[in-house]
DNA sequence: TAGTGGTCTAGACCACTCC
DNA sequence: GAGTGGTCTAGACCACTAG
């Protein structure tokens, strides 16, 4: 017949919408503009508004809109690059890093957090709370699983729990000579708990980053950071600088 | 009031519905196992299909379930670990890499490539793509530019594109001295072709992983690889062991 | 109190896989 | 062709923010 090839696989609405959104985004708006609401952007696009929330829910997950309930939906500045691991390996806690303890429990871990550290699982191990900021913006919540035997001079007087503990747990920490650390990166979702640090949803996209400190051949400690998938860049070996990823040019549609 | 406190906060339906399903997962279904579809476990628990298949894409965000169109959902494996970053720096290509090259053409970039190369903005740079895979399937995709200035010597008789001319980029850039590389990992969701290769749906969620090659003091070379975030999980100083992650305990409801 | 995004429903049809 | 997950609709109501 005469007509030209006719979109084999025919894109979704929701994937086409965030196309054209996307462009528009890089075309018309400016970070922290507020675009219209959901209904009104629905009705100008023709679609219903399921199908457009799933289209800036792409948006939202790749960190170029913001959505939050009550006020409306904003442009995104770019992800904040955060350092993660260097190159020098440092215990958690070391001078200059970038968290805040907030609190401290001794008390048994997770199954899958005694098994990592190789403890027992009905042993109790110390659990440091902290949390990360940026530009005043908080981006990552962190378990820290220390293992009595790691901070052996731990004195049992001090504090039993709450903030001034946390720190006397990584000050005994930097005492041991740290042998090397391991990270691991993987996608999650948010927990009631850390969703609340966080100022997300429950359920919303977290990088969870799990990280062992070997010493004397040993797990001496654990940590798993889970930091907005939203807003955050995770650099290793310090590449603040790279600042790729916005979409390659796309076929038309 | 006699009544005890009313769930302050109510859980919304298909979060509660991710815990139950996430349970019965770890109770009562081994890896591999074919759920009920979706029709029928949505009329087992009272809700909309809708609202169940909300749960159903946060269980395969978090890499708990995997699901086929046309087959249905299954209980996924534990995430595979693969390594990205080791403690020696390795040009990409080096003996023992991962990567399966696939193609290799000369094109100007897209503008922030070229920017994060230092080269100019119509400058054509070769594009080497490769893919890689795991325990048989396909885990990452990848875009590796290399500008012509960091392969001098490059025959330009030799095969001007296609998997051998792929494989002498690489070659020649081993001969440089790597001085240090830096990554950067983010949440990303995979457009057409990337989709494809890791056989996905196009948006699914990828963990895009930017590197830069450092030679002489400038950028020799720039990796862009995506990795299904739902089957990976991304290590950093060979930390193939670490295996946690899955939820903590949860309140009741 | 008005306006926003978040949740939920009950349907329909489509694209795909496998028999 | 039967059965699966994927897309889409047109509504409703809720939770939250801000004037």
């Amino acid at each position: 017949m005469g007509t030209t090839q006719v979109e084999a696989v025919p894109e979704p609405k929701y994937w086409h919408l965030r196309t054209v959104l996307s462009e528009a985004l890089d075309s018309e708006f400016s970070v922290g503009e507020i675009l219209p609401n959901e209904r009104e952007l629905a009705a100008r696009f023709g679609v219903a508004r399921a199908t457009l929330r799933q289209a800036l829910e792409q948006l939202e997950l790749e960190g170029r809109l913001q959505r939050r309930r009550g006020v409306g939906t904003t442009v995104a500045p770019p992800r904040v690059g955060v350092s993660v691991g260097t190159e020098q390996h440092l215990w958690p806690g070391a001078p200059g890093d970038a968290w805040q303890p907030s609190d401290c429990t001794l008390a048994a871990p997770p199954a899958a957090v005694a098994d990592a550290l190789g403890t027992g699982r009905d042993e109790a191990v110390h659990t440091v709370r902290r949390s990360r900021r940026t530009h005043g913006r908080p981006v990552a919540a962190e378990l820290l699983y220390v293992p009595a035997s790691s901070v052996p001079d731990l004195s049992a007087i001090e504090a039993p729990s709450g903030p001034a503990r946390a720190r006397a747990v990584l000050r005994e920490l930097q005492r041991r000579q740290l042998q090397r650390q391991e990270s691991a990166v993987e996608l999650g979702s948010a927990h009631a708990e850390d969703a609340k640090v966080l100022d997300r949803l429950p359920g919303s996209p977290v990088l969870v980053v799990t990280t062992r400190y070997v010493a004397g051949d040993r797990t001496a400690a654990l940590s798993v950071a889970t930091y907005r998938a939203d807003t955050c860049r995770l650099t290793f070996g310090d590449a603040g600088g790279v600042q790729i990823h916005h979409d390659p040019p796309s076929r038309a549609c």
